[in-house]
DNA sequence: AATGAATGAGCTTTCATTCAT
DNA sequence: AATGAATGAAAGCTCATTCAT
């Protein structure tokens, strides 16, 4: 049910996406939604939003895990988000994104989960990659080039809706690599 | 009546807000919105792009009037939005983001419109700056330098919706001189 | 004006067409329609009514024109229903019955309307009848005939509709010639 | 619900009724309709012809079953409907014929159920007869008269809604029984 | 524990009409 | 005399949610 909420929140936002899609998508007996979320929607959108946020901390684990070194598990990220955005038909952002930005000024809980989820992918990045680097790199300077990085995808991820390419998630790579030389030019 | 709605849609989305909420909000009279616009929200979102993508390009023009460099214009640019997005309380996102994000399948006039935006942008940052720097940065170089910033101000709004503060939009300016920087190491 | 309206309200009802559509398939600007019909769509209705009821007036007058006897007129009547049923895709019917079956309780004016225009063509039928037979028929014979013709014809339109073909609407002569021959007999 | 909605369609036709007055006046909420009915007025619509074919078809077994011959049941169905159509002041057609004169092209739906119910009638009626008159009537001459007997109910009321009389509906009577002789008369 | 039925507020849109020019 | 602009009531419908079982 989560899954199904996510893909359809992903191409058409929050709001965008009436509850009896996503239970006819899920295949869910309608009546039993509000047995798992009381709440409602607004708890499914948390769910989606802490779903999400693990689905990438895995992905992260991943493509570290195999790495090298922080560019180049950097770069496997960046193509495995631009795959997947072309395998959805150019059509699906971050499910985070796609909650956080229709957002109404009561929905804290949204706002602190998508935060959550935004640091905690930071800081995983960061904590690998010092692991791989063995004290070549800051950690101060990782952590500038990774935030460059998560808002590199975030905001390919938006161009590339219009641009209908991967070209703009792609660049996620480059501003990581160029913020992170010239963080290191800085010593 | 343009205006309002693309208030409400930077903070909640296309589909978050409702026409009667747009309506009260700009003063205007339920049933005369359908004579100006009679291809409905739909036909309002893409006027709310129109507007938001003009808007941004007057404000391009006024930040390089006075800029010195290519750089200060970015980092005027970059503080604007920023200080923006502070006013509104943290609020209102890019307007073709907040509609772009919540497409149907069949908006190919919304993706278009918004596509047209990014690209009016980056040419008109591009020629500026060609015109500002006399032919000591090439068209490519910069191209890819506003192609990064653009994704990070984007980007850089998205995140900050999620840390509720203008850091991650300041980004956009420093990920556009490191791309710039970049490029040009690379003659 | 009229005549596009005639010819919507005969395909899809008086309250199944908005004014809009009327005037846009007419040609006629939007704001000019309340100067010649004050009264609105109501008015309209009365007129469409009303030239239906002299429109099918003349058309009696010719088909009984070249007719020798009254079966003649009748035939070539039945006919040219059915013909302008085909030709306009099985689709229009009667324009009086189109308002008449969604009348308001107030709409006096237009049950009325409707109720001259069918006394007008019975009345008409009649009296070419009684000159083309020259007393070989009595009047009450004939006036039962044609009520009975008409009544055919309204409710053949009805059928055709129905199994869109023109066969329902056919039947009227055979109804015409049967009533009559048993009124005949009567005597 | 349904019951409420034929009332109202079959005074005022299907586009002049709105769903809140029909819900209203059936005691239904508004929002437990498209529970019932998910694809809105068009499946009520479908319901109501569906339904008074039923009931139709139920009043014809009714009024054979007490019936000697043919013309009897034909005399007590004319009855019935003219006492019906004074009982509703004047007021209430034919359930189907209150949708099918407001046809859209594309209600394909809708035409077809209503030829089947004047189909189902008329089957019906030739059936009852033919039992009862034991073979002294061929089904040729039946179908033929009973077809004519279902376009004079048919245009009778109509005709009937102009008069505000009962008069017009009472000739299909007689519209069937000349009918019916002159199809004898053939052989 | 689980669910189809029921709900009314709210959705976007169309309606016939009136108004200012 | 003629008209595009303006209007709010009402249209059909979807919404997230609650209820009875």
């Amino acid at each position: 049910m989560i899954d199904a909420a996510a893909e359809l929140f992903r191409a058409r936002g929050y709001h965008g996406v009436g509850l009896a899609e996503i239970l006819s998508e899920s295949g869910a007996p309608k009546g039993s939604f509000y047995h798992h979320f009381p709440q409602g929607k607004d708890e499914l959108a948390l769910a989606v939003i802490e779903n999400g946020g693990r689905f990438v901390s895995k992905f992260i684990n991943e493509v570290f895990e195999s790495a090298r070194n922080a560019e180049d598990a950097v770069s496997r990220f960046t193509s495995g988000v631009a795959y997947a955005f072309k395998e959805s038909g150019f059509s699906q952002g971050c499910p985070i994104t796609s909650i956080l930005l229709e957002l109404t000024p009561k929905d804290e809980a949204v706002r602190s989960a998508a935060n959550n989820a935004f640091e905690t992918w930071i800081e995983k990045m960061v904590a690998h990659s010092l692991s791989l680097e063995q004290g070549k790199v800051s950690r101060q300077a990782l952590d500038k080039a990774f935030r460059a990085f998560l808002i590199a995808i975030e905001g390919g991820w938006i161009v590339a809706r219009a641009t209908q390419t991967v070209a703009p998630i792609m660049m996620a790579h480059e501003i990581f690599a160029s913020t992170l030389k010239m963080e290191l030019g800085r010593r």
